[in-house]
Formats: C-alpha cells, sequence, structure tokens
DNA sequence: AGAAATGTCTACGACGCGTAGAAGATAATG
DNA sequence: CATTATCTTCTACGCGTCGTAGACATTTCT
C-alpha cells in the first residue's frame, strides 16, 4: 500500500518547483542560479536535494562529471498524490468526495467532470478489450 | 483565502478520530478512557487538546466543570479540505484533475460522478434563484 | 478537610527541515 | 605537475512541531 506521500518543505518545494517547470535534468548548480535570490550555499542545495533523492522525489544521474536532477513525477502527479493520500484518510470517501466537489470552482467541476468521462472511456475499454 | 490546514500529528489525529466517531461533545476523559490501549496520561490527552483548539480543529465547552470537547470539522470535511490544499498547489489544476481522476476506484468514480451532478445542480439553482 | 478529578504551564526528547561548513574527489588551467 | 575551481559527501546546529508528562492550581465530591 502505497504510504503516505512524504511531505516537502519550503525549500524542498522551492526546488522541486525549479526542476517541474524544466524541460530536462538539471545540474545542483544551475538549481542554484534559479535560486539565487535566495542566496543559499552551494551546499545547501545538494543537501536538499539528497534528501529529495531519498524520498523518492528527484532522480540523480550522472552525466558528465556533475550530477543532474530531474523530478521523478510531475506536479500534477504530485498533486494528485497528495490528494489520494488526503482521501484514503476518509473512512466516507464517497462523503469525503461529495465535500471536495462542492466546492470547487465551475472550471474544475467542467476539469473534473471531463477527466471522470476520459477516465471512465479508457478504464472500460482496457477492462472489455475485445468485447 | 483558507489559509494550509495545519497538519495533524499521530496522536492528534487519533484524537480526533474519537471526536469524529462521537455524536456529541466529549470530556477529556472520556476521549482518554478511548485511547486507553495507549495508556496517556490524561494530562497528555489535555496537551494535545489544546494544541488541536489552537489550530482551529476542536471546540471546547465548559458544561459542569469539566470542559467538553468537539470537532470544528467533520472528517469529510477535513479530508476535504486537505485535498484542496492540495490541488492549490497545482499549477495546472485541470491537469491535476485529471490524474487525479484517472487513479480513483470505480466506486469513487461513480461517487464523484454523482457528488459533480449534485453540487452543479445545486449551484445553478443558488446562482439562478428567482430568475 | 481530604481525596479525586480537571485544567494550565512548562518542559524534555525525537524528528524534520533550512542551512551550511569541513573535507574528500575530480576536473580545468597555467 | 601544481594549483585552483568544482562538485560531492558527511556532519551538525538551530528552530519548530509533536508525543509525552510532571508540577502545581482549581474545583468537586464525600
Amino acid at each position: 500500500m502505497s504510504r503516505a506521500a512524504a511531505k516537502l518543505g519550503e525549500l524542498e518545494r522551492a526546488i522541486m518547483e525549479v526542476l517541474w517547470s524544466a524541460p530536462t535534468p538539471l545540474t545542483a548548480r544551475v538549481i542554484s542560479d534559479e535560486l539565487r535570490d535566495r542566496e543559499l550555499a552551494k551546499t545547501t542545495v545538494l543537501t536538499v536535494l539528497s534528501r529529495l533523492e531519498k524520498k523518492g522525489r528527484v532522480t540523480r544521474s550522472r552525466e558528465d562529471w556533475a550530477h543532474t536532477y530531474a523530478a521523478t513525477a510531475s506536479r500534477e502527479d504530485y498533486v494528485a498524490e497528495l490528494m489520494h493520500d488526503a482521501l484514503e484518510d476518509a473512512s466516507d470517501r464517497s462523503a469525503a468526495l461529495v465535500r471536495f466537489v462542492s466546492n470547487v470552482s465551475p472550471d474544475e467541476a467542467q476539469a473534473l467532470q471531463s477527466a471522470l468521462v476520459a477516465a471512465t472511456r479508457s478504464k472500460r475499454s482496457r477492462t472489455q478489450a475485445g468485447q
């Protein structure tokens, strides 16, 4: 069973944001530059990156000499994961979903609706493939 | 805007569970009894209850001499709140919702569907009331 | 009054996270 | 090759949160 998604701290989040908005893996150097307004020591970034790796949020790979880091999941996947984690805490999931839905904006409701239709369709085709 | 829901710790959660499953406000005494397997000191429960009150998760009211505690929101409301908090972190909410929906179980998808319909209907009637 | 129950205050230890220095490993450069 | 600039790993401190509870005050019951 998927354990609770390790929550991220402020800096951890900031770093993930950088990774999420990058099309390709980044080096600590670049990430550090991207956060230059925080005036962080390079090692600070490295430390946080290791923690993120330990949490399974980023993957490291050695390119030339320096490592490059990349998010293991998109920001949206991360958010969806958090939402699921939250939902799992409900005794009555349906009720929780009702509460949740009753507070989404119209656009979001629309998005949900489409997503539902799409998901249902793909799930059905996956399940009844060939029939 | 609703600030990030103060996350609850393990014991805090356990206590909230007790409160959530009680139809009426409880005294620390009763809560403590309910958690007797943990062998907690009475003061421990009291301390956590104060913290929960500070976080706005429970309300206290003096009945006789002892206080009675009650959850300020249902478990489902709490879960829905967490879900919204998570969703707010998404840059692309619709995309996040799509990811979320693509992982819910069929029953949940069903619940979501009904919830959506209901929410849409009530919102419409609220918006166009009298027209 | 004395005991039992309840509440407030204070605190300690563990853990997570922001933060970074010390020191080792490797590449670049004169 | 020796020096220097990078990059990495290890270790650690300070603070905030949480589980936990004792000390002490207050109130009630008998």
